[in-house]
DNA sequence: CAAAACCTTGCACAGTCTGCAATGTTTACG
DNA sequence: CGTAAACATTGCAGACTGTGCAAGGTTTTG
C-alpha cells in the first residue's frame, strides 16, 4: 500500500476538520465560528486543529485539487491549435473540481465575504498560474505571452465557477464552456481593429 | 475648500499610519510588526490605530486609486478600436499609480509574503474589475465577453506592477507596454488556430 | 519487542480586535 | 460669539487567534 495508516488518518481528519469549518462558515458565516466550535465540531482539541491548519480560512480551502502533471505534460507537448489544447486542459481540471462540487460551492460562499481566505486561495493559484506559465513557455516563446494565457486559464475557471454557483449553468463543465467562448470572443475583439 | 481641517487630518493621519506600517513591514516583514510598534511610529495610540484600519493589513495597502470617473466615461463611449481605448485606459491608470511608486512598490514587497494583504486588495480588485465589466458590457453585449476583457486589463496592470517591481522594466509605463504586447500576441494565438 | 517517529492535548503567553465610557476638539448655527 | 452636536483619541476589559513547550499515547520500523 502506497500510504500507511497513519498517513490516512491524517488525511482522514484533515478532510473532518475541513468539513466542520465550511458547514458552521455556511451557516453562520466563517468569521462568526471560532477554532474553539470547529475542534468541538469535529472532534479534536483546539491545539490539534492547529496541527492541521494555521487559520480557520485554510481550513476552509483545504488543498484544492492542483493541474495533472499528465495534464500539464499533454499541454507542453500538445501539437494541436494552442487554443484547443488549453480548452482540453482546462475540461480536465473542472471535471476533477466537479468531483467535489459540494466542497467547491461552500468555498465559494466562504471566498464571497472573507478576504483572509481569499489571500490564501490567492496565493495557490498564483502557484498554479506559475507552472502554467511555465508549460506554456516553451509553445510560445515570449513570457508575457505565456503569463498572459496562464492568466486566461485561471481566469476563466473562477469565472466559471462564479457562473455556476450563481445558477446560470447546470455543470461546471457547462460553465466553463460559456465562459470560454467569451474568452474567445474576447480575443477577437483584442486582434481585430474593429468594435 | 471642499474639505475641512477635520477631514484633511483624517486623511493626513490615515496616510501617515499607512507610510509607518510600510517602512516596519519593508524592514521586517509585516508579520514581525506589531500594531503597537505601527502605533507608536505613527504617534498615536493602538486603539487609534484600529479607528483607520481594521488590521495592518488594510493599513500597508491602505486606499488603492481607483479608475477614473472620467476615464470610464471615455472607454464607455469610445468609438475607437477597443483594444487602443483599453491601452489608453491603461495608461491612465498606470501613470495614476506612478504618482505614488514608492508606494506601490512598498506595498509590492508586503503581497509578496503576506496572504491576508494579498486578499484585501484581491477584494479591491474585484470590485474594480467589475465596474470596468460593467463599463465594457455596453460595447460587446456579452456579459463574459466584457468579463473576460476586464481580467484582462486588471491582470495586465499586475503584471506590469510586478515587471516593473523586479527591475526589467524601468518605468511602470514601459512595464505595461512590454506586459500588454504579450497580451496581444497571446489573444492572437487564441483565435488564429495556429501554433 | 524496543527505539524512533509521530500524534494529541493542556497550558502559558503574546498578539489581534471590539465595545464601552471618559475626555477633548472641531463644526455648525442661532 | 458661544453652545450643542458631531467627531476624534484614548484606556481598559475581554473574547479570540496562534505558537512554543512538555507530557503522555500510538504507530512504525527493524
Amino acid at each position: 500500500m502506497t500510504v500507511s495508516l497513519r498517513e490516512r488518518r491524517r488525511q482522514q481528519t484533515a478532510r473532518d476538520i475541513q468539513l466542520a469549518t465550511l458547514e458552521l462558515a455556511v451557516e453562520q458565516g466563517l468569521e462568526n465560528v471560532t477554532t474553539e466550535e470547529i475542534a468541538a465540531a469535529a472532534g479534536i482539541s483546539t491545539r490539534t486543529f492547529f496541527n492541521y491548519y494555521v487559520n480557520k480560512e485554510s481550513a476552509a480551502i483545504g488543498a484544492p485539487p492542483a493541474f495533472g502533471e499528465a495534464d500539464k505534460t499533454a499541454l507542453r507537448e500538445g501539437r494541436g491549435a494552442l487554443r484547443d489544447d488549453l480548452k482540453r486542459f482546462l475540461d480536465k481540471h473542472i471535471k476533477i473540481l466537479a468531483d467535489d462540487d459540494n466542497i467547491v460551492r461552500m468555498v465559494g460562499t466562504v471566498l464571497r465575504s472573507n478576504e483572509k481566505a481569499r489571500g490564501i486561495l490567492d496565493g495557490f493559484l498564483m502557484m498554479e498560474r506559475e507552472t502554467l506559465t511555465e508549460c506554456l513557455a516553451g509553445r510560445v516563446a515570449d513570457v508575457q505571452t505565456a503569463a498572459a494565457l496562464a492568466s486566461m486559464c485561471t481566469d476563466s475557471i473562477g469565472r466559471a465557477i462564479f457562473l455556476w454557483e450563481t445558477g446560470d449553468a447546470a455543470t461546471l463543465s457547462a460553465a466553463l464552456d460559456i465562459v470560454w467562448a467569451g474568452t474567445l470572443h474576447a480575443a477577437g475583439l483584442m486582434v481585430v481593429p474593429s468594435d
